[in-house]
Formats: C-alpha cells, sequence, structure tokens
DNA sequence: AAAACAACATACTGATCAGTACGTAATTTT
DNA sequence: AAAATTACGTACTGATCAGTATGTTGTTTT
C-alpha cells in the first residue's frame, strides 16, 4: 500500500453500526453515513463494498460484541437464577433510561431485512441460536450444580426465554408502562422454579 | 359531489395494508402504492392525505381486523388452555406456511416506527394493550370456571404471553427449524397450569 | 343546456437517492 | 528523485423519491 488510512476503519464502522441501529437500513443514507463515520463517500465503497455491504459488517460487529455480553452477564453470578434475574432486569432497566430506545439491532434487522434478504435471515437467526445455546449452557450449569429442578428441560427452557428476550426488547419500543414488562419478567421467571 | 368515485376505498387500502405489511414505511414507494391499489398518484393524496397519513389508515385497518381475529379465535374454545394452545400452534403454522413471512404489521411498525414517531409509538402500544387485555379476560374466564389455578395473576400472564406472542412472531421472520419454535410454545403454555 | 364541481390521468417539480469518475495529495518502491 | 500506488475530496451520474400543477372527463345542480 502507498499512502495510508486518514481514518481508522473500527471506529467508523461504529459510527456506522450506530446510524443503522438507530434508523434501520432504509431510511439511513449515504449521506448520513458520511457525516457520522467523518469519512468521504468513496471511502465507504473502497472500504466496505455498498451500502448492504457495511450494513452487514455493522450488523456483524453488532452481534459478536453483543453475543461476548451476554455471555459474560450470565457467567458473573454463582446463581443461575440470580443471572438470568439480573440479566433481564438489567436489560429493562437500560431500555427504559434511553429515550428513543433502539432495541436490539440484531432484532431491528431481523424484522425489516430477514423476509427479504436470505443472507440476513441467516445472520440473524444464527445469532439467535447462538444466545440460545449460552442460555442452554447456563441452565444445565443450574441443573448440575443442583440449583434448579431437575426436571426441567433445558434446551426448551432456554429457547423460550430467547423468544421473550426478543418480545421485550420489541415491546418497550413502544414504551408500555414500566409495570407491564416487570410483571412479564417476573412471570418469566418463575419458569426456572 | 359531482363525479363518483371509481376505486373502491376499502380495497384501496386493503392493498395498500398488504404493500406495506410485506414492505414496510420506508421501502415502500409511492409507486409501488399506486400499481398495487390500482389508482393514480394524486387519488392517494386526495383521500389519504400523504404517504404517513395511508400508512397510518393501513395500520389501523389491521389491528382492528387482527384484534377481532384474536378476540374470536380465544371465545371459540370452551377450554382456556386449549383455545390459547390452539391459539399459539395455530399461528406458528400459519406463519411456516408462507414464505417469505411478513410477520405480524402491527410489530413490524412498531419495531420501524415507534422510536421516530411518537403517533406510531401510541398507535402500536395501544394493541399490545388490547391484545393484553382480551388476553386477560380469557384467562380470568378459565378462573371463573375453574379450569385455572387460582394462584394464576391473570394479568401478569396475559401480559407475559403478549410478550411471548411477539417474541415467536419476530424469531420465526428469521425462519429459525420448526423445533425451536414448538418447543417455546410448549414451556410457554406451562404457565397456564 | 349551461354552470359548477369533483375525480380522473398526465406530466411535472425540486430534492435526494446510491454509486462513481476523476483530479489531487501523500507515501512507497525502484 | 522518478515512478508507481493508494487514499482523499469534489463533483458528478442517471434514477428515483414524495408530492403537485394542470387540464380533461364525467356527474350533479341550476
Amino acid at each position: 500500500m502507498a499512502r495510508q488510512r486518514e481514518f481508522n476503519e473500527d471506529k467508523a464502522l461504529d459510527a456506522a453500526m450506530q446510524v443503522f441501529w438507530e434508523k434501520g437500513f432504509e431510511a439511513t443514507s449515504i449521506s448520513d453515513l458520511t457525516s457520522r463515520m467523518g469519512i468521504q463517500r468513496p471511502s465507504i465503497y473502497s472500504t466496505f463494498g455498498d451500502k448492504k455491504g457495511l450494513f452487514e459488517a455493522a450488523l456483524r460487529k453488532y452481534t459478536s460484541f453483543h453475543a461476548a455480553y451476554v455471555r459474560t452477564n450470565l457467567q458473573n453470578n454463582a446463581s443461575v437464577k440470580e443471572a438470568f434475574r439480573a440479566f433481564f432486569e438489567n436489560m429493562v432497566a437500560k431500555e427504559y433510561k434511553k429515550s428513543p430506545n433502539w432495541g436490539c439491532f440484531c432484532i431491528n434487522s431481523m424484522v425489516e431485512l430477514s423476509p427479504h434478504d436470505e443472507k440476513f435471515e441467516i445472520l440473524t437467526r444464527e445469532h439467535q441460536m447462538y444466545l440460545s445455546v449460552i442460555f442452554q449452557e447456563t441452565i444445565e450449569r443450574g441443573l448440575r450444580s443442583g440449583e434448579l429442578d431437575a426436571g426441567i428441560n433445558a434446551k426448551g427452557l432456554a429457547q423460550t426465554l430467547v423468544v421473550s428476550l426478543i418480545g421485550l426488547t420489541v415491546i418497550m419500543k413502544s414504551r408500555p408502562e414500566r409495570s407491564f414488562v416487570d410483571n412479564s419478567v417476573e412471570v418469566i421467571l418463575t419458569l426456572l422454579n
């Protein structure tokens, strides 16, 4: 290579992720991206291909960060029940702090793009499957330690918690009364008993 | 009025609903709409205001139809447990038949528009609240008949079922293995026991 | 039948879209 | 230092966007 990059590719991608997360794919223009990424239009195309390529890179960055975040959170607590409670309650509290509330970039993409683009159908599905595995491993840890009832179906419960997590994330976009979400979390957590 | 309408407003709105449901707000152009509605561009503006006005009319039509559909479905069965089982299983089966899978127009709108437009935040929230009331009334019917355990918290459970319904609808957009969704439905239904 | 009125269709507006051609600046290799 | 290479910035492309001006057609009222 001759001349060196003046911008940090990772920081630029991070900025793009935020814009796409906030506005979605269709509502985001290249001009929105250049201004927030702090780079020129041709730099986007030479570095990331096209708009969809940039979106894909941003989503991959998000999912890998998010997966690590979820994994760390659940491993952080010796009690599996407390780990899930803290995880769900924290996630609710965080969403109610922000206004407006962008939800989860992967879920947003699943809703907007998956039915129209197989690449994103696969990408978003695989992230949910990955979360499901993390949940399942956490539940199995609770089964081994005896904290959880041996009658629990780890896989089915993990899948249900992923579904619940999605449902909570989505409904919070419409800003229901806090008690609505709190009640739901409470009922969902009874599945661990 | 002088000259009479040549198109059926209700049928045109129905066509618009389908387009918006399939593609979302941003990805739908006025040209998409005119061709599918079978009317000319100025007819849209004179009848529905602007693109967002048409979208709102379409979404209102959807939610009122959907609410009636859910209500009828749940009232159709003497057993509350069987009613919820049939409702969830039917909803899963229907989504897996269609390809691609547009999900729920109201949920799509909640994800795409609610964080950026208060009108749709309210509209989509109120539909979820309405569904929650239908669910709660159904659960209370089961409590009165003795079919459901008296310890059940009707409101909290209804809210949780709404959250679960949203989660299931959304995750099916990424076409997970059928067993993933079936397992989740099974676990969710245990909340009625 | 004439006048008023409303829905129709065509064709247009300026703005913005995603993507690119091209000239300039910086860094490397020869 | 000259040549090659790559990034940068400006300015552009044709296409498409949401929305509208305008003239025509059909129906009602006078």
